[in-house]
DNA sequence: GAATAAACGAGACGGTACGTCTCGTCTTATG
DNA sequence: CATAAGACGAGACGTACCGTCTCGTTTATTC
């Protein structure tokens, strides 16, 4: 006779509950405006103009317009994806590669680099980049890695270097300009990162 | 009445010569303000007080406040360094990796990667950075390059990339902090980058 | 040689002057904004604005909004005036009665009323409504009782009393508003004032 | 079919009824808070937290924060008292002022003035002090002056303008506090009011 | 005893003003 | 003419409080 969902509703805690629409509406007016406006040029005032909703409301659950952006962003972008179903693991790595290089170039890219350029001033925008858009990637990243090492594609090695190894110069490229990402480095350095690997993968540890 | 004008001195243009004192203490007051407090700790005001001059003379001399605090920087910093005299090609290489680390690891790090956050917001100092600091040690590790493939111990390529390969997992990891520039960073490192380009240098071109 | 007119300068002093034409155009964007909302509608952010003004230029001058509009109302209301030459004590002291009351009952009244009422929270501001404003109303009402004193009109006594049994009534209408200020009240209160002041004026201390 | 209402018991209608206590403990958090913060620092938000209530709870009874001041207020002045039963008119008169001095004086005086200030920016607040707390003072003073004019120890006038004259002072020295309530104002006051009134009532009207 | 109705606690919400901060420009008087 | 001093316009920031609202819960009266 007692119900026994109440116990099962943790969600469930007094007061007036949060508005999802209002966070939805926040999101989605973040994100306009960065591709509009830039980061540096979206200013939390205009956020909450834009989604009709309160300033409060967005500093109530965001520390700050950094924490915002990255929210709205991580909504645009799969943190990760599976990995393609049937293909063999250097397809697979391949294929994540040339993933985060389309990201970096797209508009999205210049709103990353803004956003980690933030995350320099702002530790926890910076652990919260880490935890919710760059430790998913790295970990597909790493099985990629792992099952290559499995079907012997690859040596065993320190993978965490392996991976700055294949994502390095792409932050290196989209945060410092030095050189562009362009066509042919996307057609490119998937296959060149891949013999890169081939070469040092486990290098340090391994024999 | 009036004496003899110094008309021979060359720098003598008309009026009041800029101030190199002011100008290095500037740079000094940067310096200083930059250890203590950081890049946004570092208001150009507290420059101008620091180092006992106008906010107005900083202003005539850099464009911004990201100016002077590059210049504060390169004045602590070697942009470059000569390739050690007598050391085979591969010794040259590992010194040079060696020493970035190094510098992305002193207190001068956190400096760098400020400078490279704001640069995000601000393609002018984006390009300082490129030319003043990036580009001299990016040169100097592709002479290092050249070498070693003159020598044979390294393949020919696309040395852009392979300078990629080498710089961008230190970037990344100064720059994300999802792993430690620590002494085992510093010490395998360097190893490993010259195992991944001997796997990779050229590859993608060559053959 | 030595121009002797540099030590009769103080207003000369390094950097850039005040702006008197911000300080003229800041006060009048305050009286203006005051008369056509009030002291509660009249933001700084609406000052600075109507004014063409930095919020920053009113926040450098003025500790916070009483303090502008304390000073914009001054500017408006002559704190006192002179006595009536010619006049005997009597007919000055109900001038100033007169003229008092017609100030409260002018719209400069409930800007007034709004800033006493701020006062009770700000102590600074009530001390400069003290100093500015009722300090010299008070100094030119005491002269004036001081002269009637002289001329034998009225006893000697507490002149401090004397000047509350005056302007005491006039405030409470003005802040309490249980009792209109109107013309019946500015034609009689004043005589009733100078025969309130007949029976006490001194008459506590005296005899 | 609807049954004939409890039309003669007001209070019992459907539903649960008003908390009693809920609006003690309101009203005890509001004159704490009040005397510890002042009414500048007194949010609503405090007083339902310290009260272990709602918000809207509040709200729900009162239509805005200075209305609850002013009833807790309430709650702790008596807004008037009976004449001292056996005194003469004059002694009833001079209690009475004494008494309001006295209040001014206390820690209430400054809660008084607060919502004073409020109220000249909320005519309700003006209005509810008017009705519930200067009213019933006014209208005691004024029926110890009509005895007092009974027994001929006053002359007949315009008996407003005689209790602003007497209490006049008292508000203007609690509101704008150009001179100090202290023992001495306290001790010599009275005897000076009534004089002054001797002087002036009825001057106006009568003859 | 069930249904209804209203008050309650918690606390999120829109609105709005506040006062602070830094940037990069400007306006003086001085050397 | 460069300089020190420092005022200026612009505009974002994050905070505070107000009074309203939306929940789920509690407590009465009414059927």
């Amino acid at each position: 006779m007692t119900p026994v969902r109440k116990a099962f509703c943790p969600p469930s805690r007094a007061g007036r509950p949060r508005s999802e629409r209002s966070r939805r509406k926040i999101l989605a007016a973040a994100d306009t405006l960065l591709a509009e406006q830039g980061f540096a040029g979206t200013s939390v005032d205009a956020i909450a103009q834009a989604a009709g909703v309160s300033k409060a409301t967005i500093y109530r659950w965001w520390p700050n317009k950094a924490a915002v952006v990255m929210e709205a962003l991580l909504g645009a972008i799969e943190a990760d994806f599976p990995a393609s179903a049937g293909a063999d693991a250097e397809e697979d790595l391949i294929a994540r590669i040339r993933r985060t290089i389309a990201l970096f170039r797209s508009p999205k890219g210049r709103i990353l680099a803004s956003l980690i350029g933030e995350a320099q001033f702002d530790p926890e925008l910076a652990e919260a980049y880490r935890q919710r858009l760059l430790g998913p990637r790295r970990a597909g990243l790493r099985a990629a890695l792992e099952r290559a090492v499995a079907a012997g594609a690859l040596r065993p090695g320190d993978l965490e270097l392996a991976i700055d190894i294949v994502y390095g110069p792409l932050y290196a490229r989209l945060l410092l300009g030095h050189a562009p990402l362009d066509d042919g480095f996307e057609r490119d350095f998937p296959a060149i990162a891949l013999a890169a690997l081939r070469g040092c993968a486990g290098g340090a540890t391994e024999r």
